[in-house]
Formats: C-alpha cells, sequence, structure tokens
DNA sequence: CTGAAAGCGCTTACAG
DNA sequence: CTGAAAGCGCTTACAG
C-alpha cells in the first residue's frame, strides 16, 4: 500500500505537508504542490479513510438505522435508502445501514463503536426510544418522521396534512363528499404511534369538521383479502357509504381497487380510490391504473443526509421540511356517480 | 470518551491485557480478567472500532456495490439490502452501500480508500467492468450473479436453470404445450448482457429443443402498457397462440395479467401466466392472485454476505451456490382450455 | 500470565 | 510556506 510517507519521501518533503495538499488545509506554493501532486499520480496514492478517520476524529460514515419490522420495507423505503447513499457519496461521507431494534439496545451499543459521524433514523415512532439513545450519546442525528414533540430535532419529514387535503381536493373537486380514510397495517407493533397514521388520521378529522366532509376511518390488516377490503371500506349497503377512498399504504390501495371490482363496484364509475403515499410506479399494476400522491422518498433521502451532513461540517443548518406528496394521475378516480 | 487506557488506569494493568480480554485473544487469570471487566462496565468502555480497524489492519466492513440503474432497484434489491447487513451484523460486520457506475471507476476509487475489507457485488453483468477492478486491486469479493467466466470466483446466485424447470413442469403439468418466456426490460442498458435475461432465455432454449414444447421468447419493454403486452404475448390470433406465459420480471408479470383480462382473456381460463422471481407479496397485488417463483433474496444476501466474510476470516469457504425461486402458488394458472 | 513499546497512516497544533 | 513531532486508540510481536 502506499502511504503519504511513501509520497513525501518521492517529492522530497514532509508528510505534513502531503497532507496538506490532500486536503486543501494550508497553502503550498505551487511549484511543490505541483511536485507532491505527480507524485501521488506517480505512485497511485490514495488517502486511507481509516488512518484519516482515527486522526481527524471523524470518520466521514453515517448511518442509516432503520427498525426489524414484520412488514417487508415499501419501494419507497429503497429509494430512500440509495438516494440517501447517493447524497452521502456527493459529500465524500460513506453510508451503513444498521437494521436495530425497537429499544435502542443495538443502536447504543453501535453509536458506542464511533464508527458513524452522525445517525439517519428509519421509521420513526411518536415515542421512539431510539432517539433518547441517540440524544443521551451526544451522537448527531437526523429523522426521517417526527416523534411527539419535535422541538429543536434536526428532521425531515412527509408533509401529511398537505398531502391529504390535496388528495381531499382532487375528490372534492370530482363532487365526492362521503370518504373513507383506509389505514393499513392495523394491529402491527406500533401501529398507534406510528406517524404517518397518527399524522393522516388527525387531519382527516380535522379536514371532516373543516371541510363538510362525511368520513369514516377504516383500520385494515395486512391479510385481509380484496373482497374483504372493499366491504370494509365501502360496506355493504348499496347506497350512503363512502363514494371514495383514501388508503394510506399502496398495498392496500392496489389490493381495494381488485376487491371492489370483484365485489360489483366499478372503478371509478362506482366508487373512487385514491393510494396517499405510494411509489409512482405501483399505479399501472392495479387495472384501472391507480390515482395516487407520490411518496417523495428521493426527496427525504436527500434531504435528511444533507441536513446531517450540514451538522457535522457545522454549516448553515437546512431547517426541518416537510415534503408534501405529489399527485399522480390515474384512472380510479373519477365524477362522484 | 473511555478509552482503554482509562480502563487499564482503572484496573491496574496494562492496556495490552485490556485488549486481551476485550478480544479473548490470548489467556488471562480469571481474578485480573474480573477486575478488567468490572472497571469496563463501571466505566461504560467501549472499543473504538476506527482504531482497532487501523492497528489491525481490517476494518470489519464490507461495501455492497450496486449499479445506478435506470429502473428502479426491486423489492428483491430491499430484503437483499437488509439481509445482507444482517448476517453481517451477526458476524460484527458492518455494511455500507456503494451507489457506483457500471464503469468501474467510482469502485477503484472507493476500494482504494482501504475502507473495507470486502466487496459484494449486484447487478453483475456477463462482462463485468467492476469485476476486473475488484481483481486487480486485491480487495476480497463476492458476486450476487455470475460473469461469463465463474472459474474460481466466490459467487452466488439464482438458479435459473432449475427455477424455469420448475415452472414449466407446473405448466406443462396442467396440460400446456405452447408456452411464451416473456422478457421485461428490453431496451434498457445492459438488457442483453444482464444474467437473469441470458441464462433464463438460453435454459428456455435448451427446455424448448429437450422437452417437446412449443414456446416463444417475447421482449417487452418497461412502458408498454398492459393490452400491448397481452397482444405481444398471447397474439391477435384466436388459437394457436401460447396458453400459457412464464414472466421474468414481477412488475411485467402483474401488468401482463391485467392486459389479460381487458382483451378478454380468462386467467386462468384462457391464459396461465406465471411469474418467474417475484417477490412473494407481489403475488396478492394481481387479480387472480399471481403464481410466481419467490426469489431467494433474503437466501442470497445472507449467502453473500457470509461467503465474502467467511473469506476474510479465512475460515472454511463457502462453495459457490446457486439457490433456486421456489414455486408459490397462487390463481393465474390453471390448466389447459 | 502480563507489560513496555512499536506501529497502523494519517492530522494538526506549534515552530520556524 | 514547510517540517518535526505528538497524538488519534487500538493491536501485536517480543520479552520477561
Amino acid at each position: 500500500m502506499v502511504t503519504m510517507k511513501d509520497v513525501a519521501d518521492h517529492a522530497g518533503v514532509s508528510i505534513a505537508t502531503v497532507s496538506f495538499v490532500v486536503n486543501g488545509t494550508k497553502p503550498v506554493t505551487p511549484a511543490t504542490r505541483e511536485r507532491i501532486e505527480s507524485s501521488m499520480a506517480e505512485l497511485g496514492y490514495r488517502r486511507n479513510a481509516v488512518a484519516r478517520a482515527l486522526a481527524s476524529r471523524r470518520t466521514r460514515i453515517l448511518a442509516l438505522a432503520y427498525p426489524v419490522l414484520e412488514r417487508p420495507l415499501s419501494t419507497a423505503s429503497v429509494e430512500f435508502f440509495t438516494s440517501a447513499a447517493a447524497a452521502a457519496s456527493v459529500r465524500g461521507y460513506h453510508l451503513v445501514i444498521w437494521p436495530v431494534s425497537n429499544d435502542g439496545r443495538e443502536l447504543a451499543e453501535l453509536v458506542g463503536q464511533r464508527l458513524v459521524d452522525g445517525v439517519l433514523l428509519m421509521e420513526v415512532q411518536l415515542d421512539d426510544p431510539r432517539v433518547a439513545v441517540l440524544e443521551s450519546s451526544g451522537t448527531p442525528f437526523a429523522l426521517i418522521g417526527r416523534t411527539r414533540d419535535i422541538t429543536g430535532i434536526c428532521h425531515v419529514d412527509i408533509d401529511f396534512e398537505a398531502t391529504l387535503h390535496q388528495a381531499i381536493d382532487h375528490l372534492t373537486g370530482l363532487g365526492h363528499r362521503r370518504l373513507a380514510l383506509v389505514l393499513g397495517g392495523k394491529g402491527e407493533r406500533g401501529y398507534r404511534t406510528y406517524g404517518p397514521f397518527v399524522r393522516t388520521a388527525a387531519a382527516f378529522e380535522q379536514a371532516r369538521i373543516e371541510r363538510d366532509i362525511d368520513g369514516r376511518t377504516v383500520e385494515v390488516t395486512w391479510s385481509d383479502d380484496p373482497e374483504s377490503l372493499a366491504r370494509q371500506v365501502f360496506g355493504e349497503e348499496d347506497a350512503g357509504g363512502p363514494t371514495a377512498a383514501l388508503v394510506l399504504n399502496d398495498h392496500t390501495a392496489l389490493r381495494l381497487v381488485t376487491g371492489a371490482r370483484r365485489t360489483g363496484r366499478r372503478v371509478p364509475g362506482d366508487v373512487s380510490i385514491l393510494g396517499l403515499s405510494a411509489a409512482p410506479e405501483t399505479g399501472t399494476l392495479s387495472d384501472p391504473p391507480l390515482t395516487l400522491m407520490r411518496t417523495p422518498g428521493p426527496e427525504l433521502g436527500h434531504l435528511g443526509a444533507e441536513a446531517l451532513i450540514r451538522m457535522l461540517e457545522a454549516e448553515d443548518p437546512l431547517p426541518p421540511r416537510l415534503v408534501p406528496c405529489t399527485f399522480e394521475p390515474g384512472q380510479s378516480t373519477g365524477p362522484r356517480p
């Protein structure tokens, strides 16, 4: 392995000077800089990341901590992983992925190793023990999501309120007044304290009051079959039930489209179905293609990594950001029958 | 930060002795071991991963390198990421994810930093420049996939031949003789040299000859709509076309089910559709639920990480493994009409 | 069984 | 602008 010492010897300078040109930390005369640079090129020198980390007390490694869940991570999560990694990479950072338990024990163990400069926390619960672990360990961190009290904590999240309102606007614009909010994932651990569910449900309650909407909230499980989903959402009755459903969770939305059709409801002739927070490629999977609000997975991954890096680099902080999902037209919503 | 020196002072021993008990590398008398252990507990000592890495010349970090693609990574890829990370974690390793270009330049840059002990390479092409980079850099690596000449290279992959044969067995058992192999992803960069496509297509050719099957191969793109897919696969004709389709790529399989129905074909009354290599949860998304071969994403992630770690730990090597997809019954396949 | 010491490959005050 | 040297927190021969 070619070390800084080899380069220094080859160029006839001290290793300090080599370090200065590698890092650009101190002025060096053009002549010696050139000598060093050509030595580096000739010898094929590459700075050792580990030695640099130890000496500078900064590893330039970020951790993406995600809880081990019963349900598989969504497509949005992959986008999230890869976009966070890409954003980190642009800044010269690495991203390690840490599967950790919800209680924070493993996380405490891992941050204690001092391998990472900061942590990005995914799938945040309203009262998340892992946040306390990070705070008490003094590790810089950013949340993807929000705890109940988010004051002073660096975070990015989906703007569930804005997303829901935009979705409702779309449906009321089509004449719908009786809406169902469908929450997938009932019975799962942490379901009742999972931010996206709680915040969307709260916003729906609010909208119901403020916007003169007849709304009901339906909680369903992962294992409900399509027909059962459709019956739970639209009811057995022929009339008086919801004419449109807003579905949090793309998998559930797709199955609901199937279920509606199988139970004799035309989509969107009889009922409209709209996916709240889904990956865009999901839309084409249903028949008719699902109208949906696209989850800003890549944006959140990028923003989260960037916010954390700014803290670490002591740059201007990125203010907390709430990013709404964006409307993606499909054919599963239409005028009220 | 509590260092080994702090522990040594507190316990009244040398740091070498502390290191011996932390690592279990040398025998230490029970008495002093206990003293050291209680000192560690009292002070809350945790070994610094970076210092250990530098001194031991092993970082215990693995990289998962994946190419930046046009298409989003599949659900199987997430399973892959997380299971590789979990397997690494069990062995005391960390996993960093590296988005790298296909040409191998970025990869060369990254391995040069010596941050990782080994690399796991995903989405391997038949002639992959990144493999040459890894070989010439002397970095231990394992492939998820196979290059054209795989001799002596540590790898794990899907057993496409076995998977295809099992799928064909299922369909011929139902009486089908006219089969279509559908390959999604036409026109994508690297499509023609992407292992899964090439190997499945070759195995299909082979099967066609050996098993007295009337087969056709249909290549389709990501953007083909469902109806177009169905027409390309099953033809315009009323009779004489394929009665069953094997579809490589779950997204395409789901759209084909929709397309078949929309073009007036009953599934599985008129045509059978089987997904080759798909995530199990995908099955329930179509109507009827897709019969599919489940991609062994978690198994491959686990095996890949384990194989690499065994190389690094100089343990008994894990032999190359080809893992077939497993049959998941659905309702999209049935007897030949 | 235990310790003193060299060394991993860098960064960074401190001098000059 | 450049260098000598301490130091980051460990591991690991080498002695004893």
